[in-house]
DNA sequence: CTTAGCACTCCTTTCCTATGAGTGCTAAAC
DNA sequence: GTTTAGCACTCATAGGAAAGGAGTGCTAAG
């Protein structure tokens, strides 16, 4: 059933007040801002909460939404504002400025969210599973050093300086890199030690002992690029929120956020921009808040996401046009940046 | 002046007492425990208030520790206790889980510490300032991109795919890495800059974008390399404990962790085992807290620095037993390593 | 020098009482 | 039939008084 075009007006002045000011929304304040009677706004208030959409703290306080009427109020009342000047601004600002200044947007991508945003964030890397090794180098460094650089089929590379127990010329280092490349490219980790199993008895103990350090170095970067990483940050500001003036509340969300971070909502499907209202958060510790998600394009087809966590009564009209903007901003950014960051992290 | 052996045992159990339960401590208290009458403990107390020792909170309350006497019960009082076999294996366990699980354990290692001490903890990555760069590779991997492999002073090596808008045959590639090693080895960033301007001429523009490009790059690695990184750990734990029941308190204190972890105490002298007591910290945030700093041998002589925080009710026999020993495991860990971590971060 | 005794301080807790914002309901007004 | 004025009622919050109690300082005796 469709709600009265008052009621939504009253459901959403009753949000955004809230939001404004964490206190229980009186029938006095409403009735000024609509130009009807208090008596009026407790009559539409009384049908409000039978339909669910907002609540009463205890009798006689005045109205807080619930999370349905978040939800009706993220779904259809919430206008859509689009960033002021100065806003937009202040985030390219930041966005230059890390950008420049560090190797990493994706790695800070949580940090400038909560920044951006002024909630706790997280970034997470979405782990490649199937990533294998493409090429194997080796570059000579003294008679018992070398470097191994490794690029993955994600066109990263990574490398480290190795040291042997073993004497190694050039034409032995050829073919230990001819070895690596021609059987242990292409393969999953499991896969590469499987190899290594069956190369080594054809092997002097010695070498076998330099391969398996190589190849267990490449296991490690593929490990590391196969795991789902979950980065929060800014997890103090909620201490500035009337709702975390208690401190075991506040503490318990904060643990959640730091020690839990892997069970922070990952959204599978493709959604640009998604909403999870109070409940509709799987996780207990997350039940009174809310999370919004934002994907964005790394390149590649490779998608990054940043979420922000707040109370209920989160800006949510703030908080998702903020988002976005962050969010498209990266993908532009990694869509024309010429050749995409593949700095090492 | 030097306090009576009693004067001195009293101090202690005060200190002890108050480490324990953060509540003033009476009189009563410590006269079972020493076998004389409150009335005489009494006496010793406001001796020991007129020193300095001791501090009440009001008239009619227990007497609290001052920062002078935290000072002298951490320089002469505290038993330096060794770890008890539990407490070792469970330190060990942290470590051992962590080495293999992740690369660096240095970047764990301020959290490491703060889930040994159960404070929060800081680590520092002292930066190298004087390293340049030992060694350019340049790996063709298609007509217009190669790898940049980079190895510095202190032998890491960092690598990057670079693509460029030039073809490059393996001979132009051979004269690139040579310009590279002959020009730009053992120079800092700004000589590198400088130097890049005085080749410009000699070549045509598109090499020389390149060039630079790969310049930039090895100055970046030089840059962050010369940076000291803080990071923090842990700072929510400080939720658990009364001194920071008040959320406004809580909060000025993490946010500091946060934001301002680069004014954290680093000590440049090199003791390996520090204590900081309240008002002995410069700056203003960290008054009423004491900050402990071990520093450990990476090798190379260089050292890594971890941090403990927490209320000058801190408990010292405990941190700096397990701080200690955490230290020394890192510094044989390092020592032993055959090929100590090169690990790219 | 130690200790029992005692008056005193002052924090903490508890209970009570306004206060007041806000409600639900009824009955009249539109 | 919706709107509104009026009114009794609810209940969280703040303020203040009183009681309780832990701990003190001081004095005088052991």
């Amino acid at each position: 059933m469709e709600l009265s075009e008052r009621k939504k007006q009253i459901l959403k002045a009753v949000v955004e007040h809230y939001i404004a000011s964490a206190e229980p929304v009186g029938s006095k304040t409403l009735a000024q801002e609509l130009g009807v009677s208090s008596a009026t706004i407790r009559n539409e208030f009384a049908e409000l909460c039978d339909l669910g959409f907002l609540e009463q703290p205890h009798t006689s306080a005045g109205r807080v939404p619930s999370p349905q009427g978040y939800r009706l109020y993220v779904n259809e009342l919430m206008e859509r504002r689009n960033l002021t000047p100065q806003e937009a601004e202040g985030i390219d600002e930041t966005l230059r400025g890390k950008l420049s200044g560090m190797g990493g947007v994706l790695s800070n991508a949580g940090q400038l969210v909560s920044s951006i945003v002024n909630y706790p964030a997280y970034s997470v890397k979405s782990g490649n599973v199937g990533l294998t090794v493409e090429r194997f180098e080796l570059i000579p460094v003294d008679a018992t050093s070398f470097i191994t650089v490794i690029m993955t089929g994600d066109k990263n590379v990574k490398s480290q300086l190795q040291h042997t127990a073993l004497e190694f010329d050039a034409a032995r280092l050829a073919d230990l890199k001819n070895l690596l490349n021609t059987h242990f490219t292409g393969k999953s980790r499991a896969e590469m030690s499987a190899h290594l199993m069956n190369v080594s008895e054809q092997l002097t103990p010695e070498l076998f002992l330099v391969l398996s350090r190589t190849v267990e170095y490449a296991a490690g970067i593929l490990e590391s690029a196969g795991r789902r990483d979950v980065e929060t940050t800014g997890a103090s500001r909620i201490l500035t929120m009337p709702e975390y003036r208690d401190v075991d509340k506040a503490h318990e969300l904060m643990t959640f956020l730091v020690d839990n971070k892997e069970n922070l909502p990952v959204p599978e499907d493709g959604a640009p921009l998604q909403i999870l209202i109070g409940p509709e958060n799987v996780d207990e510790a997350l039940r009174d808040t809310s999370v919004v998600i934002a994907s964005y394009d790394i390149g590649d087809g490779m998608r990054g996401l940043v979420g922000v966590v707040g109370p209920t009564r989160m800006d949510y009209a703030t908080v998702t046009a903020r988002l976005s903007y962050f969010a498209e901003s990266l993908t532009k950014m990694f869509g024309k940046g010429l050749p995409p960051p593949k700095e090492e992290k």
